[in-house]
DNA sequence: CAGTATCCCGTATGATACTG
DNA sequence: CAGTATCATACGGGATACTG
């Protein structure tokens, strides 16, 4: 056995010990992305025009609707991911945008779009 | 505006495009991905023992019901993710492993995984 | 062993109306 | 505009018992 395999080795028992245990990054990951909306709601805060306000958001993710996308906004801020801007002016205006932990978390979410648009016409 | 900047707007532009339309690539994997146990029954798949049998695979979730399990295995068949192979003996003996599509979507799963784990102690 | 059948339930989400 | 309050509901998932 030389040491390629013994890396491999060492890598996937990482991994499944990412998965078994309860308290992993994986399991971690997913408790701050489940959800309908969430995933898709940090996605829509990139591109070019990564900061929204509230109506806007909510155009923009169709058929979500206001109590849902609110609670949804509530969590991700408060996981750190999105950022909250308030304006105190009247008509209010508050604007939303990701934190830079939320930014770190694009690649991820660019990976599952990339998979998703290579395979989407896989032969099953 | 010199090319690179001009290739990061054409790239963010994608990336908003891949969220905004309906059916897009990141829509695509959310729908195959989506449920309690659908990216953690993949990523069980992978490491020292990638072929497992089904009560096997129950231990390792933890505290999945039968009804879930076997309704979410039927689905991740489904999808082509993982095939299930079913040796005609008694007592029953089936096996669960990822296809190769379903092995291919495991990078995905180690970055959400090594995000956790690297992100899980962000303060807040 | 590898499921299925049946019943049950909580929670995430939706619809609508209202408010600062 | 940016929400909240209230009510309603659908669906994912759980528990248990049963079967080939």
């Amino acid at each position: 056995m030389n040491e390629e395999v013994i890396n491999e080795t060492v890598i996937n028992e990482t991994v499944n010990a990412c998965v078994l245990q309860e308290d992993t990054g994986f399991a971690y990951t997913l408790s701050l992305v489940s959800g309908k909306y969430k995933m898709v709601i940090l996605y829509s805060l990139t591109g070019a025009t990564p900061v929204v306000r509230f109506n806007e958001l909510k155009r923009r993710l169709g058929k979500i609707s206001f109590r849902t996308l609110s609670l949804t906004l509530k969590e991700l801020e408060s996981d750190g991911l999105i950022i909250r801007n308030e304006y105190p002016q009247i008509p209010p205006k508050v604007e939303y945008s990701l934190s830079a932990r939320g930014q770190s978390l694009i690649p991820v979410l660019d990976m599952m779009c990339e998979w998703g648009t290579v395979h989407s016409n896989d032969p099953l």
